[in-house]
This record gives C-alpha cells, structure tokens and sequence, in this order.
DNA sequence: GCGCTTTCAGTAAGCGCTTTCTGGCGTACG
DNA sequence: CGTACGCCAGAAAGCGCTTACTGAAAGCGC
C-alpha cells in the first residue's frame, strides 16, 4: 500500500539515459530525434506506463485538451443528445470535457464560467438557452469577456441575446412556421400555445415564427391561448392544465419542446381529452422516445447529435473574421399520430367548454 | 483585441503590496493574516477578477477538485438519471466533472481512466456496467491499478467483477425477485425474459433474481425463452422481436431494462399485440419516461439520482479500512399499467403461434 | 585543412502556484 | 533592562513539464 508517486518524465529520461528534453520531443514529436534513442525513450516510457501531467504540460504552456460544456440539465433528453454529440466529436479529436449543470440557476452559469477560466479550458460550450434576466446577461458578458481577453474561445446552441459569439442556430423561427404551414394544411384554424419562459431567444423565435405563419394564412392566436410554463416535463402538464382551466378553444396544441409536450400530452388524458382526435399536439426537437408514445408525437426534428458535434467542430476551426460565425441547422417538420385533421364541427360542439368541471367529482 | 494574459498571483500580491505567500494565504485562510492586509489582498483580488490558475493549484500540490465520471452514453436515460446526482452532489460540494463517454468500447473505458490519471482528477467514478471481456477486464485493473497506486480513488455504481472497488449497489437481485413474486401475484406463470449482455453482473443479477423466484414457486423458465439483446432501445426492440420469432410462449415479458422495454413494447405492438391484455410487459430502473408511456409500464424503481449522489458522496468519505466499502440500494417494485392478470385460458388459445407470420403480406 | 552551416542532444529558465524556512518585530518574563 | 519566545510577513524552493538557448559533432565548400 506504498504510496508510490506518479511516474514522472523525469523517470523516463532517466530509465532511457537521454535527457529531460529529448525524452519530452520524443513523446511529443516535436522535434527529429535519432532513431536508437527514440525508440529507448518511448520503450521506457510504455514501461514504466508514463502518462504525462496534465497540470504541467498546461502550466509549461502546453495548449488545452480540456472543453468546457455548460447546460441546463443533463437528464433533459435535450441536452443529453446534444451532449452526446459533443462527447463524439470531443472523443474523436482526442479532447476532454468539463462538464457544468447549472440547474436552471443563472449564477451557477456565470460561476461555471469563472471556474473553467481558471481551468483554463481550451474553449466554453453553451448548450440551451441565456438568462432572460438584464442582470445576469450583464454578469455573463463581462464573464465571458474575462475569458475571451485572456485568449478563450465560448461558442453555443442557440442565440444568446447581447452576446456575440460563435453559434450554431437551430432555425426555431423557420421550423415553427414550417410546423404552423403543416397543421394548417391539416385543416386546423384554431391553435393554443404552450411556450417555456418568454424572454429566452428560443422560445422567442419559436413562437414567433409559429403566429407569423398563422398571419400569413390570416389565423390569429388568441392571447388567453398563449401559456408560459417551464421547460420540463412538468412544466408542460402545468401548462396544459391552465389551459383547459382557461377554457380550450383550439383543436391544435403547440408546445415549445417536446419534454413540454409530453407532459401536455399526460395533462390532456388527465383531463378525458383524446389525442389526436379531440385535440392535436405537436412538440419541438424531436428527442427520441416521443416515437414510442401513444399517440406518436408529430414535432419539428432538430439534428441533436449533429448540433453537439457542430458546436465542437466549430469552436475548433481557427476563426478567420472578426464577426462571429453563426451556422444554421434547419429543423424538418415530421408529421405523426399525435396530429390529425381537426374534429368535425358538430362533434367538437358536444365538447364541453372545460373539461375540468367534467372531472369533479359530483357534490 | 490585446491579448491580455490572465491575472496571477503575483498582479494580486502587487496590486495590493503584499507578498506572493501572504496572498496566497488570504484566498486560502491557510494561515492567519493582519486584517488591514487581507482586507487589502481581498479588494485587489475581486478589483482584477482573479481566478486561480487550477494547473498551477494542481501542480503545486494542492488537491484537485475535478472528479473523473465514466459511462457508456450520456444520453441514455439510465445514465443520465445518474448523471444528474453526481452533478448535483458535485456542486454542493464545489468539484468540477470530467464526463467520458465510451461509446460501448472498452478500449475507450481504459483510455479514459488513463487520461483522468493524467489530469490528477481526485477519484474517478465508474457508472454501469463493466465489459464482461476477460482482457479488458486485465487492463482495467492494471490502469486502475496504477491510477489507486498514486493515491486516486475508484467508485463505480454497479458491480464490476474482479475490482475490488467502492461501490453502491442496486440490489438487482432482490429487485428482479420481488418483481417476480408481484408478477406471480398477478397469476402469471409463463414468462419470458429480454435481458441486455450476458456476462455483465447487472444483468446476471437481475436474471438470476428474477429465475429464483419464479423456481421458489415452483415456476421454470424455458431457454428459449430468455432472448440476449443490447441494452438500448433498439436492442430491446430486435430482442423483443427474436422472442416473437421463436413463439411468445408467456404471459409476461420481463425487459431487463426500461430502456429494452420500450423497445419492447413497440415491438410487441408493432406485431399485433396487445400490452397489457394479451401479454403483460415489466422493466428495471424507473427511467422517468415510462410513466408517459401507454400503457405506463411496470418496473422495479431505483433512486437513480440518489445513485449518483451516492457514489460521489461515498468516495468524498475518507476510507478507514482497506476493505472496499458497499453501499446498497434497494429497488421498488412499481406495479402501472403495463401489467396485469395473464388474459383468460380461452382468449389465449385464440393467439396465433407467432404473430409474425400474421402480419407478413400474403403470398 | 580551415571555417562555415547544419543537425540534434543537453542545459536551464520559466509557467503560477503552495509551503517551508527565515527573519523582524512586539510582548512576556526573569 | 535584557533575553526568550511567539506571531506573522517575506524569500525561496520546488511541483513536472515545454522550449528557448547552448554547444558538440558532422558535413560542406574553398
């Protein structure tokens, strides 16, 4: 049980009698060295399994193999494919990943960043969306800023407002219009909206390029059918149950995010609503179990994997302008069983006005 | 767009004239400092947003705050679920997460204990499975091996077969048993299993639980009707779909994971089959989805959050004996909707042999 | 054959911290 | 009043690397 240290290049050098410095440009590559004494080096090293410290090679000026990623929630089927793209690419180009769970708290986010500055990560991935707070926008650029001066790079998923910096954009405004397009084609004229808190650019975009498509086709969104909830499971069953006690006057059901989704969907059975055929429901994202609900969800499909690996890739490749480079990933409206036409008149009038009442129990 | 390097120390010490040694002292309360000093050190350090270089920390022999968590895929909700305890006990107790994923390779689980050696994290946490392969079972414990040499520490969750590490165990043995019995409660005695790799100890356990307590009551289960699959959806799905192909032989599936059981069930739906009226379908792990599922689906429910606050939490506990501490985790059997009496004698008969051959085109 | 360049191994100077050791000062005691 | 001691700030020695810089040997032209 003899605490015996780590294994230094010191030890290498010493056990292949060349120098400190060939043995570290052998291990390296940096510079030629001769083939007798290369090959003692790299043999003394694979024996005595020298694996070199991290710390020293970054404090001898070494550059970083370590990512810093930072979301919301890693359990959230959202971040989890995009993080499992990131963790692909990270895998492939032989890098490391810090990773931060802010848990939806603003200075979490902000102290996140501060700590990895001080690990001196490579590059910062924001993955979800800013802070609506004015505050905390204010504390994360001048965070941010610490750390790009000092030669960090930070790029994101999705828009970060008052930030310019590197992104790769899911197009929320065009996704949720081309979603909008569908489910007028399916006849629906009347649609209800449950979107995550209001300030954050995604669900801004979402929907607004969702009522901008219902413009166009001369359908308005009445402002009691509009809900703000969280951007969870719960949230959204939250959300549809305000709803229905506001009253349900749609037949089409839009919910920012498919985790909102289905928690709508649960909250809609809850309340003795059949989905599609009383009332459709489409989601967001298209994370990978709304396939196996019943009914199946219809969604826009975002490429999560694609999205963390993007970021990655894009925060690698050396920036040649000034501006901030911004890619944009469409999303692909993908129609499934949770969408039908609307129901015919006469049967949506039996209806009741609020299904909850239906629910007491008699006095 | 200066460069600027990052502030250190010593622009500390300076700017608040003190030596290099009483500022370090400060920021640590190593030791005690005249209050006009501190207070001057203090105004200096927040004045130039110092942030400590964590190599140099590291290098100069403090202990590392970075913890090393290996699991096979971010994404899958098993992981995630877990994941997302150890991120939180890792915030309250102020480390940072080195996250690797391995993608299933085993090649890449011992690179990456390899790696967190290289970057001195303080322990390295294993979740899941360990690779059943007898010479990756060696490497490990040789790159293990070194890794605890050097003082590191090792915790997994879940059993791994030869390591003598500490761990916190989900009791899958008694887990899969209590299962059973309820599933014979229900009048069951036909079963079938969907399990994920054969020599991995979650699943040994849960089958092997799971076999006992159907020969307890004097139920056998047939060979050809236990099916090997992946531990993925995917996997549960092609698992589900083998057992169909042989003749579905039982009134109740039992899917070693909720992760194969819903991909169980959409197999079983996909082939004409009705969950839970003509066969009833059971899982493991309680992965917060299969609540929303239709049906809901029957499991044997595990902390899983608590699983990874665990782990973290037992490796922070300084060990006193050199045995490798266990901690054990309790499942609970969650009867939903997926389960249910085994359908009548009669109904049953009416069940083609292989409904496979149902649903394929006539000729 | 002499002085030039070229090639490549070795020496040493840090990187930014922590921590031991040193030493100055103030207080308590003989 | 002088000596011993405690307290606390500063000087300096690394931690394990990378990378100039140094210098020895070898190759070349004249």
């Amino acid at each position: 049980m003899g605490q015996q240290p780590h294994v230094t290049l010191d030890d290498v050098a010493r056990a292949a009698t060349v120098s400190l410095a060939t043995a570290s440009r052998v291990l390296n590559g940096t510079a030629r060295v001769r083939a007798d004494l290369r090959d003692r080096v790299l043999a003394a090293a694979e024996d005595l399994a020298y694996t070199p410290n991290a710390h020293a090679q970054a404090l001898a000026g070494a550059s970083s193999q370590v990512m810093g990623v930072i979301c919301h929630d890693v359990s959230d089927p959202y971040f989890a494919g995009i993080a499992r793209g990131v963790m692909r690419a990270a895998t492939e180009h032989d890098l490391q990943v810090i990773m931060g769970s802010t848990f939806r708290d603003p200075a979490r986010e902000v102290a996140y960043v501060s700590m990895m500055r001080g690990q001196r990560v490579r590059a910062v991935l924001l993955i979800g969306s800013g802070f609506e707070d004015r505050g905390w926008q204010e504390e994360m650029r001048r965070e941010l800023g610490l750390y790009t001066a000092a030669g960090g790079r930070v790029a994101a998923v999705s828009r970060h407002r008052g930030l310019r910096i590197d992104s790769v954009l899911p197009e929320n405004r065009a996704g949720a219009a081309a979603l909008a397009r569908a489910l007028l084609d399916l006849g629906h004229r009347e649609f209800a909206v449950l979107t995550g808190p209001r300030a954050l650019t995604t669900v801004v975009d979402r929907l607004g390029g969702f009522t901008d498509a219902l413009a166009e086709a001369g359908v308005t969104l009445a402002a009691d059918q509009i809900v703000e909830g969280a951007f969870t499971r719960d949230g959204g069953y939250a959300a549809a149950t305000e709803l229905l006690g506001r009253g349900l006057r749609a037949t089409c059901v839009f919910a920012s995010t498919d985790v909102m989704a289905v928690g709508a969907l649960a909250a809609l059975r809850d309340h003795g609503l059949t989905v599609p055929a009383d009332v459709s429901l489409a989601g967001f994202d298209d994370i990978p179990i709304i396939r196996d609900l019943t009914p199946s969800l219809t969604t826009v499909a975002l490429p999560l994997e694609d999205l963390g690996k993007g970021v990655l890739e894009l925060i690698l490749r050396p920036e040649r302008t000034a501006r901030s480079r911004i890619e944009r990933v469409p999303g692909t409206v993908v129609l499934r069983a949770s969408t039908s036409a609307p129901p015919e008149r006469k049967r949506r009038r039996t209806l009741p006005d609020s299904p909850l009442t239906e629910l007491r129990p008699s006095p």
